[in-house]
DNA sequence: TATGAATGAGACTTCATTCAT
DNA sequence: TATGAATGAAGTCTCATTCAT
């Protein structure tokens, strides 16, 4: 683990917003020998914009083509870098993936929490919650279908690393729900654990079908989702 | 395409019903001269035991460790037999993956068909549906597991026709709750579309959860799992 | 070496005249069981009907596509036959090889010894030769593409058996050059065994430039070649 | 296609002359960590090195067992190099055979040109330059057996390549031939491109019959092959 | 910070041949 | 006389990674 990749990733991640449009690749020119261009403000915010970049098309390839059929080559050749300047700043091919990996987890817990923490009724911010998971899901369905797809490419000892992260997330949701049923507000007689598997396979399953050329917005999905679970948590009479 | 294979995986897929024990590689003999038990019903179904073992076998195998990470040396010392013979019953590591797909498909559509066609209330066979799916998915939790994680390894002419298979078969299922909603015995502020969409999310996800070993049977998952449905689907007032 | 095929290949080669059309492969059934038609006269000469048309495709197959581009599958499905059964009329892949050199060298030998041994003059028996040889050749340029592209493949002792023929062959051409120059009648200043490579190589070559349905009949190249080496062989003043 | 190679072997065509002993793997020191000799004007050349060594031990392997009996291990085990360095800087073995190619023709196509536009008798003109082809045939022998014998192992774009390249020599050949049939000199009697054909098949040929040791040196068989030419384009009285 | 030639293990697949029936 | 399942060795090629520069 070189140090220099350590301190601009872990210290300065990548910042993707929801929405957000990625743009990576297609700027890059293809001419094969790596160069780019050296606009003024490259020189200050250069030094991140190639581990970004390969990050994006890791990510955009990976999602395509499943990361054991994306060769480094490949990823290097669309970024527009060589091979010995991926491996300046990854470890690893799969070092790629758990940096995808991490974005990912790190920038679901956070928007989950900023939902679980406002002033309004449970009942609003469990539903704000659920429609937000699918929203940004749809906004990064490639970070979602990789999650789905290619686990268990990762070692295990990170692969237990992402785990823990994702529990840590459900444990979170689902901790809405069981304020919920303690308040008499939700059933209870199903185990809010099924209740969160039931609706986070929905939402993990989203990019298998989404297409964003299709009838449905994101934010249509999102809240048609945050109803069906809103009213499956209904009390039974 | 060897017509020796065509013809009894075709005709007579190997069956693997619901809870069915796959016994593959176990009992197989490591003498490396390949020569098996010739016991006395070998003659009745040996001819498909090798077929039968190398899919068994691919499946968990696959599972386990996805398509791409598991290579075919590894299939065949497992079950015992040699890469020749599988290329003679095989045309591919790929075919193997299709006839998987295939075989998962034939048996899903045609349980669904199964309850669908009863003279029970619409409810009831819904909800039988539903949980049946979830039912028969954790008893084959390998071929679910595959079903996700490695459809993107099919070549495009065979993934086409597994997402055609896979099609009619929630269209079949979107029938059953447009029925109802005809009936208003559903919501129909929601499509079915959406509501099949989110149903069966859920349900391909379960083998990224469920544990034989953790509290609830398969049974209980998909009595919680169509219950959900079910009230998911409950009009609104 | 099965005294069987010993037996019947050598003792009664299978014939193909020159021009005589080959009809091989045409008239059989791709039913892919191997079942052939068993006619009435096929009881009579059943026996050499599948050597003769394993022969006959794989002579085609090897021209088409060389001898190790082909395989032994590619040619019983050709012919309509089983891999066993082809392994009981030949030895091996080479040995299929071997039968087609023979079969040629014995046919164009005879040839040869027809032309040298008539009560002509000299000059028309060599004219006559050398142009039965190219229509010859043309009328067979299967073998003739075979002879020059596959020889290597052969294992050396049967090459050397080969190559002993065809100096054998080449020695009776060269001893009608030679005749010739004793009697004044062809230049002296150039060694027989020059012009007969000269000569030959033209004819060896000639599978990589004829196509039946371009100009030239195969008659008409014969007098042209036949009629350049008789103008080289004029004495010079 | 990596760049790299398209580069240096199109530019800069590793240059075999006449004659130019071919000097492949012997030198190359076995030490398995790859490292070679680093001398003074490895600097200048020695970014060919590798590609230039296999080409070399890749023809000679060609010539003698042909191309589809020589394994990619077996070239690079002679070259002294390890297969990942082929595939670096050879697409494919077939790639490997289409330089070689390349490279005949282009060094054929410049030498009869070089002949062809003198300012010295057209007799002479044609007359040096179908001895100049027989020796320089005789001096790459390893690429004119490789020319007879593989260009049915080339894929089919690449084949046509090669033949159209052929075709054009043919033609700047025959045009010399048209220009002494015009002038009166040759005769007429016989198409040019016939005796182009016949020419070139003796030519070709020479590879299956020339030894090194034997009688005749290049330049005699030469000289015999310019007249047996010469001598059949006399024009019949 | 970046290059790119070179590595070497391992991947999938083909194929001539055998043998029990 | 013929079958066809099975063998097992060998084939071509890919790829993540390293290292001298």
């Amino acid at each position: 683990m070189l140090p220099v990749r350590e301190g601009p990733l872990t210290r300065c991640p990548v910042q993707r917003g929801v929405g957000a449009e990625a743009t990576e690749g297609k700027t890059v020119m293809e001419t094969g020998n790596g160069q780019r261009n050296a606009g003024s403000d490259e020189q200050a915010e250069g030094a991140a914009a190639v581990p970004r970049r390969l990050l994006a098309v890791a990510t955009r390839l990976f999602a395509e083509q499943g990361f054991d059929r994306t060769s480094v080559q490949e990823i290097v050749a669309t970024a527009g870098v060589t091979k010995g300047a991926m491996y300046h700043y990854f470890d690893s091919k799969d070092d790629l993936l758990s940096e995808i990996y991490g974005r990912v987890l790190r920038e679901q817990t956070d928007r989950l929490e900023k939902f679980a923490v406002t002033e309004a009724p449970l009942r609003e911010r469990l539903a704000s919650a659920a429609s937000d998971v699918v929203v940004s899901s749809i906004a990064n369905l490639d970070d979602t279908k990789i999650f789905m797809e290619s686990m268990h490419q990762l070692d295990p000892e990170k692969r237990r690393a992402v785990r823990a992260e994702r529990r840590r997330y459900h444990e979170r949701f689902r901790g809405l729900i069981e304020e919920g049923q303690r308040a008499g507000e939700f059933r209870t007689d199903k185990p809010a654990e099924v209740i969160v598997d039931f609706f986070f396979g929905a939402v993990h399953h989203l990019a298998f079908w989404y297409r964003s050329d299709g009838e449905l917005s994101a934010q249509q999905v999102g809240d048609h989702f945050a109803d069906l679970l809103m009213s499956s948590l209904r009390p039974v009479r």
